[in-house]
DNA sequence: AAATATATTTATGCAAACCTAAAAAATAAA
DNA sequence: TTTATTTTTTAGGTTTGCATAAATATATTT
């Protein structure tokens, strides 16, 4: 039996253990992320160990192992089909389904998600842009490229958000930034990194670190 | 904030408290319901006591008072209309959705159960003939008849069932006992108070246990 | 009314999930 | 290569929600 607590550590080192570039999984950024003292992060991690579902040795690095990514997996998937089904079947935006869908992948019932995911006619990617993993747990991680480092004056599309706060995307869906959308990027300012862009005509000059949050893809 | 186990004991409490004769609810009855030892439920009524949703004083009677009726109440409107939405739209059955409810009950999103409650067209009984509370807490508890005291040869139809066990509505089902449909009584037998029932025009027999969990009406 | 039975509470303990403070190990800097 | 810094772990403590066993209050018999 793996405990709501249990999942969301396995979910956590799911995220963490993506694109990192050669530098190992520590407990002090599990706990930033989880918001939790480390401490608390190296009880847990000895439980998970014991559990054998992650590899991790005393001052060595965390990583998931078979039986926890499958964990991590389906918890993301159950957490991406709850979000896509808020945000199209029953009227919440983009900055209110995280929130909702957190409480809700803990459900515990394999016919219920595979019955959602029916209802939603087998979605590939969740309202904010992230791959939906399938049942049998394969997931599209493609790389993709961040608004910051568009070229200039070159047209793009809007795939994904990095971030998923209802600050971020409250801020987003103000200046015009959705899914699908174009995007074009007609100056960098050198001092501060900030960008000036254009979304349907419409010029806006948004910061570095939004333009961090934001995936674009060629079009 | 109330935890996910002080809403299931003011849930408890609530349906304990319905068609009782006279004597006072007891910790005893409690832990029988939710299935834990009295000395358990003792140390949970302190708590609940403190935050004032109960009334309760040693040794005495145990009821709810406003705000944990409140509480009861907006759970239980959340348990059946996700019973409603599992059955109707997830193609669950009857002994399906009581387990996978239990858990939904628990999540905490006004907007969500209100979305759900117009989705589902402001349904007013769940699938198994329960009233589903209103969104202001109105709930419209009629006194029911059972079938273990039904008149002879007179036609009723069923309008809900007591137990929600799975056991119960397996067995239930494969009888022809569902929601709606008329049922007759044609012979009662004394010793073991037994029932020769008529559902389509087919004869079965039934015992006390099981026509004391079906509710019927005149029709 | 005393004796017995039943119901309830108190005392104590355990596991989970968190915390802070201090110790130990690993890494980086002087 | 010591010293300093950062990271991680250990030690000890809290709260919640459960348990059992023993004590106490209430109810029922005789």
């Amino acid at each position: 039996m793996v405990t709501n607590t249990e999942e969301n550590y396995l979910k956590a080192i799911y995220h963490l253990s993506l694109n990192r570039n050669g530098k190992g999984l520590g407990t002090n950024e599990l706990a930033g992320l989880l918001n939790i003292a480390p401490a608390t992060v190296s009880s847990m991690l000895k439980k998970l160990r014991k559990k054998k579902l992650i590899s991790h040795e005393k001052y060595g690095e965390i990583s998931l192992n078979s039986t926890g990514e499958d964990i991590a997996i389906s918890v993301i998937r159950k957490h991406r089909l709850w979000e896509t089904f808020l945000y199209r079947k029953m009227d919440f935006t983009w900055d209110e389904i995280h929130e909702v869908a957190e409480q809700l992948e803990h459900i515990q019932s394999k016919k219920l998600i595979d019955q959602l995911d029916k209802l939603l006619d087998y979605p590939e990617y969740d309202p904010h842009g992230d791959p939906i993993p399938s049942a049998n747990g394969n997931i599209v991680e493609t790389y993709k490229q961040t608004l910051a480092s568009a070229e200039l004056n070159k047209q793009y599309k809007i795939v994904a958000v990095k971030d998923n706060s209802p600050a971020f995307l409250k801020y987003a869906t103000e200046i015009g930034i959705a899914i699908k959308i174009g995007i074009l990027v007609k100056t960098k300012y050198d001092f501060d990194e900030s960008l000036e862009i254009e979304i349907d005509g419409i010029a806006k000059t948004i910061s570095h670190k939004i333009a961090e949050n934001i995936y674009i893809e060629n079009c």
